[in-house]
DNA sequence: CCGAACTCCGTACTTAAGTACAGGGTGTAT
DNA sequence: ATACACCCTGTACTTAAGTACGGAGTTCGG
C-alpha cells in the first residue's frame, strides 16, 4: 500500500477520477511513476496536493493561479510576502465583485419598490425600465 | 431609413453584429424580414429590444431568463407579481452569491492576518493553510 | 480461468455569451 | 466597371473546470 491507485488517489482525495487526469494535463499535478502496465502509481503527497488545490480554489483562486502559488512553493527565492500579495489581490478582485452584484442587487430592489404587483403585464414598471432605462 | 439593416441595429444598439444574430439564434429577437437579396431588415423596435436585453442583463438576468422576461411581456395573463417573482428569486441569487464572495474575503484576510511577510516561503502560514486545511 | 472492476488514451461534450472566420453574394459611389 | 463596404450562411473557437465516452488492456477475487 506504499503507493496509490488514479482510482484510490481519487477516492482519498474525494475527487473524480477524471479530475486527477485533468490537473494531470493542466500541470497542476506531476506526472506519476507507472507500473509495468501503464497504470499510474502516486505517492500519498498527492492527496494532500490535491488538497491544496481544493482549498486554494475555495477561496477563489483558479486553477492556473493555483499553478502560481504551487510554484512559489517551490522557489526558495520566494518570501512570505509574494503569497501575500496574491491573496490581497485576490481579495480585492473578490471586492470588485461584490460591489458588481451589491450594484445589482440595489437595482433591483429599487425596481420592485416600485412594482404595483397587481397590475397588469403591460404596466408594469421593471419591464418598462428594461424598455426605457434604468 | 424606415428600416434598418443588420449594421445598422448593431450600431444604433451598440453591440456586434454577431451579436444580432446570436440573439436571434437564441429566439430574443424575432427573425425579421429580409429584403430581396436575404439582408435582414428591421424596425426601430428591435433597437429597444435589444437594449432591454442589455439593461436586463446588467442586473444579473442570464439570457435565458430573459427570454422569459418578453414571453411574460406578451402574456395578458400574466400580471407585474409574476416579473416581481423572479426580481426577488435574482436577489436571493445574488445575496447567496455576496455571501459565498463574502466567506472568501473572510477565509483570506484571516490568512494574511496571519502571514510574517519576510518569513521563507516554506514558512508561509498561507501555503500551510492551504496543505493542512483552513 | 472467468467476469467484474479497474485503468489506459484520445476525443468530444458541457455552460454562457458571445467572437471569429471562410467563402460567397450585394449595394453603392466614383 | 471596379473597388470597397456591407451582408449572407455555417462552422469553429473562446474560457473554466471539469465530465463523459468508446474501445482497448489489466488486475483481482472466487
Amino acid at each position: 500500500m506504499e503507493n496509490l491507485t488514479i482510482g484510490q488517489l481519487a477516492k482519498q482525495a474525494a475527487v473524480g477520477i477524471e479530475t486527477v487526469r485533468f490537473y494531470e494535463r493542466k500541470g497542476l499535478l506531476e506526472k506519476p511513476e507507472r507500473n509495468v502496465s501503464g497504470y499510474r502509481q502516486y505517492h500519498l503527497e498527492a492527496v494532500s496536493r490535491i488538497r491544496f488545490i481544493k482549498r486554494a480554489q475555495e477561496v477563489g483562486f483558479s486553477l492556473v493561479e493555483i499553478k502560481g502559488l504551487l510554484s512559489l512553493k517551490l522557489d526558495p527565492s520566494k518570501k512570505c510576502e509574494d503569497v501575500m500579495a496574491r491573496a490581497l489581490s485576490k481579495i480585492n478582485e473578490i471586492e470588485g465583485k461584490i460591489e458588481d452584484l451589491n450594484r445589482m442587487k440595489k437595482a433591483l430592489r429599487d425596481l420592485t419598490a416600485t412594482c404595483d404587483t397587481s397590475s397588469e403585464i403591460d404596466q408594469c414598471p421593471i419591464l418598462k425600465a428594461f424598455d426605457n432605462g434604468l
